[in-house]
DNA sequence: ATGCCTGTACGATTTTTGTCGAACATAGCT
DNA sequence: AGCTATGTTCGACAAAAATCGTACAGGCAT
């Protein structure tokens, strides 16, 4: 233990980043609810897209590259929200979004590593 | 190591059980699949029942207790058997599940663990 | 101001899933 | 044979979810 670490730190935690849309909270995630988000072949390519090519950045959902009208994507996006699944912060225009894996881990530890370890059926 | 490690053993593969109802192989799992069956809570409910209270022995759906019509159970119980999560053997007249725990493991760690934790919402 | 860009909101349609009654099949019992 | 108990199958209906067009909202640039 040192004094540096117990300063505290302004730089780890930035004030100014948009406030995330609602979302339910860490402790009323519920796993029926969580599954039946993940269910969906093109969301779990979201959270797995997130969880292995960008942990360290949010994304706007037209980084993802899908080909689907736009309605669509809110729609799932939504659906991964409120779910519990995925934060979301408005950056002017764009929606940006990453994976609430802190929360996901504690919460139900191993899941995340099941969408990491998913491999999207080919023959469909 | 020792001899007796190596002797085959019959009481360990019986030979007389019934055969098992047309399921996924192992290999053919989807989790995609595997989670859209799992987020039913009636069928959640099921695999923890059968995890936490017996894990020795297979059970007809009588044994679970829920009043529902048969043709519902039916319907929830095939679900499960082709997502790959029950293995069902017909004793008689009745069918007798039970989880599928080697493959389930072995395909995806950690899923079952999440079922033994989960409770359902009482509140609902 | 005009236009562009990201994404939402609403609503219509389709598809999928759940629910359950009624009729049937079969094993085991008396 | 007749009865009972377990569970299936079929079909109808209801409920929920996915798809997507159109119209709209609001930043941001020129």
């Amino acid at each position: 233990m040192t004094a540096a670490m117990l300063a505290p730190s302004i730089a780890s935690v930035p004030a100014d980043l948009p406030l995330p849309l609602a979302e339910p909270d860490a402790g009323e995630l519920r796993l029926e609810i969580v599954l039946a988000a993940l269910a969906d072949p093109l969301r779990l390519t979201i959270i797995r897209k997130l969880l292995l090519e960008s942990e360290a950045y949010d994304h706007p959902c037209g980084w993802f590259g899908f080909e689907r009208p736009k309605s669509s994507l809110t729609h799932h996006f939504k659906a991964l929200r409120e779910a519990g699944l995925i934060r979301q912060r408005q950056y002017g225009l764009e929606r940006r979004s990453r994976v609430r894996t802190e929360d996901l881990d504690a919460r139900f530890p191993g899941l995340l590593d099941l969408v990491r370890a998913w491999r999207p059926d080919l023959s469909s």
